[in-house]
DNA sequence: CGGAGTCCCCAAACCGTTTTGGATGCCCGA
DNA sequence: TCGGGCATCCAAAACGGTTTGGGGACTCCG
């Protein structure tokens, strides 16, 4: 059933029904009622193809995610992001278009998206340290959120973030409150903008106090259960092992603990860890009584923030970018614990 | 730029154009190729929604996501699942569109996807028993396939899906060649169509042999770290506690290992755990030496081979059904052994 | 009574492709 | 010489909506 055969049917112009059913002031209520009746009784539904070829708006909104090069990882927290910005966007009446392509191919999926005309805009994920992207997507000329910042970009565009550097500020000085003087970080990929800022904030925290950081004890990869692990166990195995860890996210956390209680060691006496807790649903950390000490903040929110903006950008234009920046709450769980009697004495690096 | 600036700007018709550029062969080889030439010196790219207006062709395909009504949770398979749905897609030049719905409002979806005109098929996600949307779905008229099947339904249709049944059987027959006798079973959600298929499987295994299973060992959940480790951690403390556990996921397995190592155990001396593995990119389980026991089948393998299916379904029609049983792998890791010698008696419940 | 203003409605153009149904010119064989 | 076949191209009609630019009927007012 078509907009034509529906006129039709009811004797009316097609031009009367488009109005009629999408609320324009020229039509009389009497038909509009007669028209929404008739339209709910054959189940009609405007044909999207048609409709934004017509109006010039796809009502769609595109996500590039990509492929991590080297294990081909899909990042798992896309799933509870995507999760957050498709409540949005199915209120808003928008579909969500997703396409997975490897890191280096990336730029042409964002081409497509614009020149095949499929969407009104795109959400830009895992921005990189001076990540070619944005400056593309401005000359493009198509509205975008990115979720996360590019560090050394100097040009302005709208984006959700999360307070990384603040984060993990507070947490590493938390440890360093605890008498902790050898920590270690298990970061996320070298050029990643999180794990930079994250970076940052860890020894801010450490040049704060005058506390000494030196790079063997920073670690940056892919964020799987592996990586954690590994890395944790060969840590443990030094002559003056770390008495903490932080961490970037819940998997690689788990690979620590795991590597922790391998050596016989627990976790919270004698090693304490904090992680980032970016509230994935099916990963729970505890509400009451965490098991990690955590900086969090939900990964679902941000996506529900990104769409939000980026649908707000699409309606009302954007003369001066946007940005919500969201701050993480430092929950203390049972990972941590004053650093053990035997460590607290000098550095002896 | 589009087709007919392009046309004008080599002075030939849009017809022509389009079928230089659509491989016709109505058009002489010098004129192909002087088109060709001149569309990517102007980057022409086709609107989408215009040629799948007129070709009827969405060049699109929807997947429709439920989200867990308890915990809002999404299934964090579902990313590998579409990673390797999506590598098929974008070689075949089709989009992937995503709808995050909760679980009641699902048929609507589908339903709009239809009329809307916005897909060319679908792909049917985490069925349950007696699954009211593939008679939807069929009484619509749209290609679909299955990611797994339906148990108690009588209709036919495409489906991908893995051997839950004997793959748990498998794995329940190793447990009890080694020895163990009290087994439990943490499952998916009860009507989940694979928990009951691997339900099956768990107990067909201990009937062919005659041992006694009772239902107070099986236990049916969302898949969390949580619900790993609070019914483990029960289990542990009843008098008899089982000697070894199977759970149908790597999440809720770590949080069998947190529960187990809490209560002072050892995995796969005091309890042997054995887990479906789907082979998630970021929760690796490891190749040579796993840390679990498991029955492996990758969902990313699963996603490619349901996309396949689709899109050949959609090009040449289905006159029949088409199905594909994955086979899963049953790799011994660390996490079992045989059943301690205090627990080989007779089971005293 | 005539003209202006409103209220409803409609015919036709348009969005950017594909596809149908020729049209043109040329070569070839009868 | 003429008709048929072939190669190459094109004009116009779809596809299914929205939007532009009126137009008729009615009311109101001078």
């Amino acid at each position: 059933m078509n907009l034509k055969e529906l006129a039709k049917e009811l004797g009316l112009s097609p031009t009367t029904v488009s109005r009629a059913l999408n609320g324009f002031p020229e039509v009389s209520e009497a038909t509009r009622k007669r028209v929404q009746a008739a339209a709910d009784a054959y189940g009609y539904r405007p044909n999207m193809r048609a409709r934004s070829l017509a109006t010039g708006r796809a009502m769609a909104i595109g996500h590039v995610i990509p492929l991590a090069s080297e294990h081909e990882m899909v990042n798992p927290v896309f799933a509870d992001f995507i999760a957050g910005a498709g409540e949005v966007y199915s209120k808003a009446g928008y579909d969500m278009l997703i396409s997975i392509v490897p890191e280096a191919e990336q730029e042409r999926a964002y081409e497509e998206f614009k020149y095949k005309g499929s969407v009104d805009g795109i959400i830009v994920h895992a921005p990189r340290s001076g990540d070619q992207r944005i400056k593309l997507l401005k000359s493009v000329g198509i509205p975008f959120v990115v979720h996360g910042r590019a560090s050394e970009s100097d040009e302005s565009y709208s984006w959700v973030d999360m307070n990384n550097l603040r984060a993990f500020q507070r947490a590493t000085d938390f440890l360093l409150d605890l008498g902790h003087r050898r920590i270690a970080l298990i970061n996320g990929l070298e050029d990643m903008d999180f794990a930079i800022r994250r970076r940052a904030g860890f020894e801010a925290a450490h040049e704060a106090r005058g506390v000494s950081h030196d790079d063997s004890l920073k670690f940056t990869g892919e964020m799987t259960e592996q990586f954690g692990h590994d890395t944790t166990r060969a840590l443990l195995a030094r002559p003056h092992a770390p008495t903490a860890i932080m961490t970037s996210s819940m998997i690689p956390a788990i690979g620590i603990r795991r590597a922790i209680r391998e050596a016989n060691l627990e976790m919270g006496r004698d090693v304490s860890v904090i992680i980032h807790d970016d509230d994935l649903s099916y990963l729970p950390n505890g509400r009451d009584d965490p098991i990690f000490t955590a900086t969090r903040s939900s990964v679902r929110e941000a996506g529900r923030r990104a769409a939000t903006m980026l649908l707000d950008i699409i309606a009302n234009g954007s003369d001066t970018p946007r940005t919500s920046l969201m701050e993480a709450e430092l929950l203390i769980g049972q990972s941590t614990g004053p650093a053990p009697a035997h460590a607290r004495t000098t550095d002896p690096v």
